[in-house]
DNA sequence: CTGTGATAGTTGACTAAACAATCATTACTC
DNA sequence: GAGTAATGATTGTTTAGTCAACTATCACAG
């Protein structure tokens, strides 16, 4: 143990310090490589397919680009990008709201919902075989869990 | 449940999928928060602290870029840039290898190992805050034992 | 030794993302 | 109902990151 380490005063503990770095870590390595898969096999980005299952699984069958953005975790300006690219793919659209003229209705399109089980087949085995089978039943439960908490970034009080 | 939701034919179970986005939207607002505050304080990004971390942890007080890369999980050529910002700013410094002319010694300088406390100070209060807080002692051993599994990103075989 | 191939780092060009500013529209107040 | 404040989306600009190309050095075969 090198007297480097006495001045870092590390107060977190090892496992603190390795839950922290693992989460970014952890992520950075991931979706190198999911996004390289769907990439390969379908021309989107994770956060592309993050907006299209969105969609897919809207309750109303829309959500605007705000709404997209608290989902995926992105700003509005890059979902409304993404929202371009991927309308230019034709799996989406934008659609006028009728009570609001301010929000886009981001929908998915027949093609989009057509593409649907092969994307998904895609990703699914990708997140399978990079992340899933890496772990136990019991610590992908656990792994849910303990993220879930974490889900909305504490300064939801806006 | 919309009719929407059968045609995604999720083959992977509801806590696989919260783990997923999970891991994905968990680090994306972690970041973003530790970040801030990081660079409110010491204009230090989280790689950037990251990299300082290291280098005040390293057994031999010095590490290669290559190494720095593999740590922090960031390619060489981001390595170069940020150790050149941070050498900008008098925390580290690019040593000759002796032995070997292609390396450089990335090493922290004095005047970085007197930054540190502080900045360790600023980074553990916010990763606390936004961070451990938030779970509980046993939750975050979890999470360091599952994304200790995680790690190596798989394909580390060449 | 000398040439050939691998390795470490840097630079250039490009992508993904954020933030700030802007525009259009809506909601709120008087 | 006119004026002001707040909201949703888009565009411009900057930063963090990648990959590909290049340079310099080392290792090794003959």
């Amino acid at each position: 143990m090198p007297a480097a380490a006495a001045t870092a005063a590390p107060h977190l503990s090892a496992d603190e310090i390795d839950a922290w770095f693992g989460v970014l870590n952890a992520q950075a390595g991931l979706v190198r490589a999911v996004d390289a898969e769907l990439f390969a096999a379908h021309r989107l980005s994770c956060s592309s397919h993050e907006v299209l299952y969105r969609l897919a699984n809207a309750e109303e069958g829309h959500l605007s680009i705000g709404a997209l953005g608290a989902a995926v975790m992105i700003s509005p300006s890059r979902v409304s990008r993404v929202v371009d690219g991927m309308s230019a793919l034709g799996l989406v659209e934008r659609v006028a709201c009728d009570t609001d003229a301010r929000v886009s209705h981001v929908v998915i399109t027949d093609a989009g919902r057509a593409a649907l089980p092969d994307i998904e087949r895609t990703f699914q085995a990708a997140v399978r075989e990079h992340f899933l089978d890496r772990l136990t039943a019991t610590q992908v439960r656990q792994l849910a869990a303990i993220l879930r908490r974490l889900g909305p970034p504490a300064d939801c009080a806006t």
